[in-house]
DNA sequence: TCTAGTCATTGATTATTATCAATCGTCAGC
DNA sequence: GCTGACGATTGATAATAATCAATGACTAGA
């Protein structure tokens, strides 16, 4: 049941030039006739929370582009449990595996509801081809997954369990798009730090009694001095 | 004291072409009139062990393709700790976010006598301008360093200590090019795994006296039927 | 309104790992 | 051969986190 809707098929040279996040995402440098290359649609697609924009499983076919909104990239593990490996939010590209012809890496599952933009690889590929503008945002966009993903691998798996929650609330923080911090939920954040989902949840309440995050459901604003202490320290 | 030196400068036309690696590289697709475009020699680099290839504070001019030999990307952290986020061999690219004009994320330093290709970053952005023939070998490249990455996480951050410690040594084994596997240091077990240096000496005892392992120095053969069992079970 | 389901929280106990400390083995240099 | 340095190993103990289990809070739907 995936409730997810196709707002509206972009074809290339009409909306894309005037998308009002285009600075932000895979397209920025782009201009008129890089655009009027482009053949297939480029669709606009809403998802609600919970939805998978694709799996492992799915034909390598599309590239993704965060327009709003917050998604998992999952792993799922031989003995049935997971991993999150990435957290993405707008301007992040997510599926860019398939521009490789290899499968998807992960499921990337959304947090919140979440606009995203479906690119065509082989759309990709002949503008990659045929303009000279493409491929320094290509080269930054793999530079910020690898580059996000070693920050993960050293800072939010090192040290104790209320270290590496402090870092990964700190590291949300910096990256909302919205007043408040998203705050997973207790089983996500133990798949996103390697811990059990009691402890996660310890931790949090933890924080909540001391008054450093106060919590109102999936949002919270965080107390970043205490947890900056917290993050260092322990 | 840096005893680097430089075997070879290769300008580009002459032996990159002939490189008995060089299927394995960058530069597999490349043809003879790629090579002519090069104008900065590409020099042939060997390292003793335990040397820096680049630190984060050079500045980011090179990439480097590793010939042979074992390389860790270290990255220090704020407590004067440090994290491996992953090992490279022969065909692996170092420092590729010299090409986002960006420092380099770690420092990249030998676990085995090593020879490198240090390629000036502007020669690799005047062949992905005139030719067509290396942006699939650099999307490639990225590709698998996120993969690389990414299974790091997910696999070798996951579980109790002597699972992390088993999947690490089948990582080393799968990724072998001698016949032995390269055990590295407790310490550096400890750095790659985030567990510390005596649980990283326990464990590898542990397997030797189990006879899962036979280390000799920094090389063993190891029992993978053995090990695979511990790291799907625990 | 009541109920079942889901997620968060908390407690008690056990298992795992870190920490502190000592010893052992090997090797380079005197 | 002796010595110092360094890494690996091992032991004892403390700290941390996992596990098992129960309860609380909230919500959607009957």
């Amino acid at each position: 049941m995936n409730r997810s809707s196709v707002l509206e098929a972009w074809t290339g040279n009409t909306k894309c030039l005037h998308c009002n996040i285009r600075k932000l995402v895979l397209f920025a440098d782009l201009n008129q006739q890089d655009f009027d290359l482009i053949h297939q649609p480029i669709d606009d697609i809403s998802f609600d929370c919970g939805e998978n924009i694709y799996k492992t499983t799915d034909s390598p076919l599309f590239v993704y582009t965060i327009r709003s909104g917050l998604v998992k990239l999952v792993h799922e593990l031989a003995n049935g449990s997971y991993r999150i490996v990435r957290i993405l939010r707008q301007g992040d590209v997510a599926g860019m595996e398939a521009l490789n012809g290899t499968d998807y890496l992960q499921n990337a599952v959304t947090l919140q509801p979440t606009y995203v933009c479906r690119i065509p690889v082989a759309e990709i590929e002949r503008l990659n081809r045929e303009s000279p503008r493409l491929s320094k945002q290509l080269t930054s966009r793999w530079q910020k997954a690898i580059s996000d993903a070693d920050t993960w691998l050293s800072e939010l798996t090192t040290g104790v369990s209320k270290r590496r929650v402090a870092n990964l609330l700190l590291y949300l923080d910096d990256n909302k798009d919205t007043k408040y911090c998203y705050i997973p939920s207790r089983e996500d954040i133990g798949a996103l730090l390697a811990i059990t989902t009691e402890t996660a949840s310890r931790i949090i309440a933890e924080f909540g009694r001391n008054g450093w995050i106060s919590v109102d459901g999936s949002n919270a604003s965080i107390d970043r001095a205490a947890l900056e202490k917290i993050a260092l320290i322990d």
